[in-house]
DNA sequence: TTGGCTGGTATCATAGATTATACTGGTAAC
DNA sequence: GTTACCAGTATAATCTATGATACCAGCCAA
């Protein structure tokens, strides 16, 4: 789909008193799942090859462990990412992303071009 | 750009450290501007053809003035809506969204797409 | 003149999200 | 034997978003 097209049903969409109470279910879904501070970076960090606890500890500047731990486990829940364990000495834990959380590509890519295309707009106008 | 694609091209920018900030930046700065628990049922509304504070206020249950207030004014300064007053006597104060409220459309379409999507896949596999 | 509408602001309280800090139990290097 | 790593958990504090409630000035209608 194009992006004029995407504006335009959109614009269909925003506008239709029909179904709306699921899109806003889904909407907020959505926005729950990718929602908190560190989310982002923790799928972020994932992909670009950290693995373990540790090493996506020490390639988010700020994050705790509890917060870490916290989101791991939720997205876990989410099936965004798999939690695999090797029963070696010392146990090794391994974390994952699933192709589901790939399949945030699409959002994320359009997010990420709005968030510059935004910023611009703000710089400019100020 | 088709879905297949996008989720290939989504995994490309994942696993890219380059412009990592940036990105996250981008990412953080739309979740902010959509955040927020009403944000999008405001949106909702005035694309509904709500235009004035105590129509919107009466369509979206729930929602306490201070927090419309405050929500309506943020989506201004970011440049959401268009506030206008139109000085008769009572004043008449009129919000209405702006096609960048609408350049929303493509991610807030991915975002239902994906919820709905999620929904059903969490239901699923309980 | 009492009550309702308009478009809000001000003050305080609460709940949930986030942070700070300390700790566990096991392994291993120095 | 002390230090450091691993993968976390536990407890308490704090911060922030949201909610509850009251209020303002101006206008109109009964």
């Amino acid at each position: 789909m194009s992006n004029e097209e995407l504006i335009r049903k959109s614009g269909e969409i925003l506008s239709d008193p029909r179904n709306q109470k699921e899109e806003i279910q889904a909407l907020q879904d959505t926005m729950y799942v990718m929602g908190g501070k560190w989310r982002l970076m923790i799928i972020n960090s994932i992909c670009n090859g950290n693995r373990r606890f540790r090493d996506i500890q020490r390639s988010i500047p700020g994050i705790t462990t509890r917060m870490l731990s916290r989101e791991l486990k939720d997205m876990e829940a989410n099936k965004l990412i798999k939690r695999t364990v090797t029963p070696s000495t010392p146990v090794l834990v391994e974390y994952s992303e699933t192709d589901y959380c790939l399949s945030f590509g699409a959002i994320i890519l359009e997010m990420i071009r709005w968030g510059k295309q935004h910023r611009e707009k703000i710089r400019m106008t100020d």
